[in-house]
DNA sequence: ATATAATTCCATCAAATGATGGAAACACAC
DNA sequence: GTGTGTTTCCATCATTTGATGGAATTATAT
């Protein structure tokens, strides 16, 4: 019971847990720039002054704000791990989709915040070495992509990579892709999951039929 | 050779030309709110009021610098499909991948603002009616998801989008992926190109078996 | 009820930011 | 050279934005 963060985990009916809640959706679609923490402050419906006095700097909030969302990740793909444990590969994969997806359409803002985290730059350098995912290792190895959590080729990675980033595209950018493709939003997400399986599920379960080896050393042509 | 855009394009070593580069790349780095009119005259060697003298408002240098690499991708994007027409479908989407890939890791601020237009929102909602990627439709007709440019399925649409944005993703992820992983350049290039095809081959190839079809109507199960 | 601590808001600051007017510098035709 | 139009910079504004001190309010304990 230390940092503000802790607490406002603890009580969610708490003005730090209310106040983060507001600011991962306004980071999530602003980024961190195009956030303002008046923008917070009027949105929760406070004094920008208690803002200050419940998280410190803006760059707190937002470090509060990444720890918060990686932490509801990981915890969800826990979960999902137990759900899926002892499957055949391609029902593991179908399972996983569907559950990842379903739980991230309802907190978009973590999509948002994890691909604004790998593609955006902030002005002044975070000194926060921010906190590689390491659930990329879980779930390289939850797909037999590995054997053990400790060596994971870098190709296994970059799948996982790959995967996930698919599922948050989509999540991501359901305003743009939805309004571009006229559909509404259990259309939409409908459309998602048969997207993902289509691509994913083939190419983890040997779709390429021998011809790409995962623990190839030198993959130059 | 009215607008301030095509003054640019057509002298590549006039100030405004100059001054559109860089912008493209910053907007790119930082994202819109995080890019100040001063970050990019500084980067030019020129004062600030300078730039306002080419490009007016700073919303305008954006709206201009969304159209040039809107620009830019549309023309490489015809110039791959003139290259892979004709050939088998695997083997066109191998090369496809190599070019895209290849070009995108030379002008890394086309990947950075398209995931930017399609993932961010900005603050004063852009009255720009965002050029919905028409080349869409393209890729979809050039892939044989769809036989005619009119009609393209949903399903098509939505394949290519997530075709495109894995592309993106490692491309403008580079910086914290390549550091995760510890590549150096070369080899991150080799092992995104790699990834890509094993992701996207397989599916694109029939690699599921028939189970999903792409004229199918109903996409629930 | 009263004292103590925690919370909230008002007023305000300094720096950053988008934007402009006008003077200087430059280019170039004649 | 002189004149005309273009380009560049200096100085400056009005707003926005991150941030804080301190008074006022509310909750909590005794």
């Amino acid at each position: 019971m230390a940092t503000p963060l802790e607490k406002a985990r603890k009580d969610p009916n708490s003005m730090k847990a209310k106040i983060l809640k507001v600011a991962r959706r306004m980071f999530g679609e602003y980024g961190y720039h195009g956030t303002t923490t008046r923008m917070i402050a009027k949105e929760v419906g406070i004094d920008i002054s208690t803002l200050y006095y419940h998280w410190g700097e803006k760059t707190d909030l937002y470090e509060s704000v990444i720890l918060d969302i990686n932490n509801d990740l990981r915890q969800k793909l826990n979960e999902v791990e137990k759900v899926i444990h002892g499957r055949p590969l391609a029902r593991r994969l179908g399972i996983a989709i569907d559950m990842v997806t379903e739980y991230l359409f309802e907190c978009p803002e973590i999509s948002n915040l994890v691909l604004f985290q790998y593609f955006g730059k902030t002005r002044k350098e975070s000194n926060l070495d921010f906190h590689v995912p390491d659930f990329i290792s879980d779930i390289a190895r939850s797909m037999d992509l590995c054997k053990t959590k400790e060596s994971i080729p870098t190709s296994a990675s970059m799948r996982v990579l790959a995967m996930m980033n698919s599922i948050h595209n989509f999540i991501s950018g359901e305003n743009f892709f939805r309004e571009m493709l006229k559909l509404k939003r259990e259309e939409y997400i409908d459309h998602v999951k048969e997207t993902l399986e289509f691509i994913l599920i083939p190419a983890f379960n040997g779709g390429s039929q021998g011809q790409t080896d995962i623990n190839q050393t030198d993959i130059r042509r």
